[in-house]
DNA sequence: GTCTATAATATGATAGAC
DNA sequence: GTCTATCATATTATAGAC
């Protein structure tokens, strides 16, 4: 695993006997279109690799979600995918090339109902709304999900410099919005950080804890009724709170 | 990793190209009190022995909860437990072993807090305490809280019987006594799995996506005041809401 | 109990024919 | 582009001396 030692280093405890390091081979680049040819053809063989290449990214997604990086080999991937490893060692350099663009594109799918927000909503819908639409992700694509939380719980040693630009600028300026309902009112005062991140706690957690879930309440999202059941569930305790409310018998 | 095929299998993908699968040999038993001596030297050598396993789990909980057991190495655990690898193999026959052992530890302490549910409390101080002593959990062992997210990630294969077993029973009596708080007007109409699992979503949080948390707001639960806003807001969110109340100025 | 080999093997990656 | 060897190595686990 320590082949190349230096740069984006993936999950991995640092080895104590470490032997000797190799110089870092360079790699070659990924297999692009190759020169000049009838059009036609060369988009069509376009076409095919970006195919083949969505297949394997597809299995490996399926895999590193369910068993991480080094729970998953190579072989698992091109099996899953029905090409052979050396076909798939065409397409991608190496086995962490192949994680990366793995997470890559899944950052898009991640960031992207959080741009949703903007001041001029209605808090309690665009919340509402937000909440179903990432529980529709945590029932749709629970393997994108599993995979993000994979990776942050190993301290996203591959996606570290996105949080901490693209993610956290996002954040940033959705933060900005929350704050903005606070002081006009529609509201209750907190805090913008903490209410995003219960946000993302609470829906994630039908996806990434599926088997706890599921031991406990012998249902999963793919049950319309509970399904249903969550995002309402999910809705009234981050904007009503569990409290016993005026309109309600108070107890104390 | 497919030594003993059959027994409680840990995470790995299903091999595609199994070659033999051995007949999974029958390992020794841990070291035990091997017969008579002076009692006072027994003890006193049991006591080093459990010391020693002690230093072997903690150092193990360290990598696995960060690397998983595929990406952890006997090797690196020896190192930083300090003792040699044939050394640790002494004490743990192999490294599935090992590491369902730190599972096993973790689990009852992620039970305990659970626990404190009775129907005489009053709901709010019971979930408020609640939320501050997971969080405590979060700050002080997030090793912990990861490495049972890891597990759960990855289906749990190695928790599935306690999963059904004793956190579904626990589960069952403490919405019992949410049903009943519930029933009583003490707490506003939720069903208590669902509240649950938010509870235990929003403060693991916290600690599994601690890397996220910390690239967005540039602090940790280590920070004491960042800590007490955790409580405070999640208390907040959890048991009023982000609704805008009656009490507060009104949008629309 | 602890150590030094060393066996056994799974897996990442490459070379080179076609 | 795809395949069949094949190499290289990291790592688990065991054997056996002390």
């Amino acid at each position: 695993m320590p082949k190349t030692a230096a740069a984006g280093k993936p999950a991995r405890a640092p080895a104590k006997t470490v032997k000797t390091a190799k110089p870092a081979k360079v790699k070659r680049a990924l297999p692009r279109a190759p020169a000049a040819r009838s059009p036609a053809a060369v988009s069509r063989r376009l076409r095919q690799i970006e195919d083949k290449r969505s297949v394997i990214l597809t299995a490996a997604l399926g895999l590193f979600s369910r068993f991480g990086l080094h729970g998953t080999s190579i072989d698992q991937v091109a099996a899953r995918a029905d090409v052979s490893k050396s076909n798939l060692l065409y397409y991608f350099a190496n086995k962490e090339e192949l994680y990366v663009c793995v997470l890559r594109d899944l950052l898009a799918v991640w960031l992207e109902p959080l741009r949703g927000f903007s001041p001029e909503q209605d808090p309690r819908k665009a919340i509402g709304d937000y909440i179903r639409r990432k529980l529709v992700i945590s029932r749709d694509r629970p393997d994108a999900s599993r995979l993000f939380c994979l990776e942050m719980i190993q301290g996203a040693p591959l996606l570290r410099d996105e949080l901490g630009r693209e993610l956290r600028d996002l954040v940033e300026r959705k933060s900005e919005v929350i704050r903005q309902w606070v002081a006009d009112g529609k509201l209750a005062p907190v805090d913008p950080h903490h209410l995003i991140f219960a946000l993302w706690a609470t829906t994630q957690h039908y996806a990434d804890f599926g088997v706890q879930v599921q031991a406990i309440t012998g249902r999963t999202l793919d049950d319309p009724g509970f399904f249903e059941e969550a995002v309402d569930n999910v809705q009234r305790i981050v904007l009503q709170g569990a409290s016993a409310h005026a309109d309600s018998a108070s107890g104390r």
